[in-house]
DNA sequence: TTAATGGATGGAAGCGTTTTCATTAAACGC
DNA sequence: GCGTTTAATGAAAACGCTTCCATCCATTAA
């Protein structure tokens, strides 16, 4: 219950002295500081963040915007933003926008306005136009991940172009019959991540003179359960299958790899399986996949967003952009374990 | 940019009756509530919480403490308090302890005392006599889900009767050689329910008249991967196998029929399994489980901390407990589904 | 008609800090 | 030894709301 008034009365020291002290400005002897230090700690003195806030202009608080916080990828980034906060004295401020679509709204319309918020990081969040202004009308740095947002700092990966990789290093180990499984109709009107993988996917295909076959262009929800039942769809079939499956994740490729046993099809010599992503199910399962590191990701969101708070300019040290506004690609790895290897009967069909 | 004075002039009122106005309150004319209504969407006014809260000392703004938000058990309780407080238009700050101690210190001493915050809801939080008063401390209400906490409300389901729930199920279907896999060291540090499972486990072995073979007690780490690798240690021996498993944890349940598979042991002929959680996984694996409901968990606590905050002697209609802390055990259901079922060769074995 | 009641309103006093500004004391250069 | 920086300090003014309190006006009761 000790306020800075009590501390100071109990320091012998004026209020804006303590606070100088207390939040290590300059401009104080170090005996005051001594005694301010020593009677906030006497009285269990513990700063109004509310006070503090009103005072200062700083919350203190970061706000980081997610659309699921189960989904891997998700939760990942959250850990991430949460460490590189934590570490920074930083509060987080989390919404979790969900399916209702009365929340999306009132946490743009209501829940970032309020001023609370020094700074915002937005996770593969797709905003119209209209929404984008309303962010940016906070006046306050934004940092997206996982998709560019117009005026704000972005970390991202090349989807479209890791979705190729994987694809071409399919294509060069002799396959020719490759499934694609990708998000369904429900995620891909939030998110434009399936979406670019799926194009990266098509534009190898393509670049091959690969045909691509409706049957095998399968949807799921990213989730393991969800892509072993598209699995058994893909694999469980009498007509012909694919000898290959690119899965925009790794869990959906984990489901695939499942779906595929139940069938006693043996990976990689039966079918090869890639993903995306370098979920640690992949390591366990031997999956081939491009690595990204998502939490890593938001630890440098977070970084990004406290820097800007710092240098509110965004130009530390000569770089790029003016406004503010930089684009960091984040670097990925590809990984080959044993989940792919050449087409079964590589040799009895084309020898 | 619009402060309430300027919506007042706006709207020819004083600033007391727009405030009143805003905010909901009595004995505001229509008149003057519908003009500061539309005097504030004017200007786009969104109040200060820094100054509302320091004002009135509420914050709208409740904190939750998790071990960890990549566990399902926690990201789903997560998911289930931030919808709603979403709802109820209160802020979710997140404080993800992680494995660093120094995180979980300065969480405890600094962030949770800063008065920015009306409850807190502590997840699976083990804490010391010590850590306790310092959370009493800051005079909020406290919930607690997955472990109780003294002094705090508390949302749990009994783990150890499930756990004996579970394994009985095991012992009455004919099983004798039943494996356990649990939390290893690192998890069991921090939080009791693996050590409650456990404890259901042997109780419900011993009540049986079963012996427990130590070659038998696998550990993990909760994830798919590690009970994966902790089973082809159980089953791949060429000594005598179980021919049941449970699993702490729905997650482990799967690893264990995965690696089950890998030896060509079908479940559940050849294994019986059983897990508790009600994992999503667990439906698509056919998995006989206890099923909890974590999300409706977290929405529970999140009401109970709102309900607290209405009212906070804890009495709202003449309930049990005086002092606000009430022991609320969650609904839990046994699903039996198709991986579990009696013993192979018994009738050769005992017949 | 007068007194009493109660709803609507505005002025102003907080809420607990930070920060500006003026002041004092000490240190410095010449 | 004197004027001039410079460091340290405290008084007081924000910060932007909520809410207490006093006031006013329109009712209703007597």
């Amino acid at each position: 219950m000790a306020g800075i008034k009590e501390v100071a009365s109990r320091a012998g020291l004026s209020v804006a002295t303590v606070s100088r002290a207390l939040s290590g400005k300059s401009n104080v002897s170090s005996r005051s500081r001594r005694l301010a230090q020593e009677a906030a700690r006497e009285l269990g003195f513990v700063p109004s963040y509310h006070a503090s806030s009103l005072a200062s202009g700083r919350n203190h608080n970061i706000g980081l915007v997610v659309p699921s916080v189960q989904r891997w990828y998700f939760s990942s980034v959250l850990e991430g933003v949460s460490e590189t906060l934590l570490d920074a004295g930083y509060d987080l401020t989390l919404y979790n926008v969900g399916e209702q679509p009365e929340h999306r709204s009132s946490i743009l319309n209501d829940f970032l306005l309020r001023k609370r918020l020094d700074a915002v990081i937005a996770v593969a969040l797709v905003l119209s136009e209209e929404e984008i202004g309303q962010l940016l009308a906070v006046h306050r740095p934004i940092v997206a991940i996982g998709g560019a947002l117009r005026g704000a700092s972005t970390i991202r990966i090349d989807d479209e172009r890791l979705a190729m990789l994987a694809t071409r290093h399919l294509i060069g180990l002799g396959h020719t019959r490759i499934a694609h499984v990708t998000g369904d109709a429900a995620l891909n009107r939030d998110f434009k991540l399936p979406q670019l993988r799926q194009k990266g996917f098509t534009t190898a295909m393509a670049a091959a003179g690969l045909t691509l076959r409706q049957e095998w262009q399968a949807t799921a929800d990213f989730t393991i359960q969800g892509a072993y039942a598209a699995g058994r769809g893909l694999l469980g079939t009498s007509a012909e299958r694919p000898t290959a499956v690119f899965a925009a994740s790794d869990e959906m490729a984990v489901g695939v790899m499942l779906a595929a046993r139940d069938f006693g099809l043996q990976v990689p010599q039966d079918l090869s399986v890639v993903g995306i992503d370098g979920h640690e199910l992949a390591e366990t399962f031997g999956l081939t996949t491009v690595s990204q590191d998502p939490r890593g990701q938001g630890r440098l969101a977070a970084a990004t967003a406290l820097a800007l708070l710092d240098n509110p300019s965004g130009n530390p040290d000569g770089g790029p952009a003016a406004d503010g506004a930089r684009d960091q690609e984040y670097p990925t790895e590809f990984v080959i374990r044993n989940s792919t290897a050449v087409p079964p009967d590589t040799s009895a069909r084309r020898g």
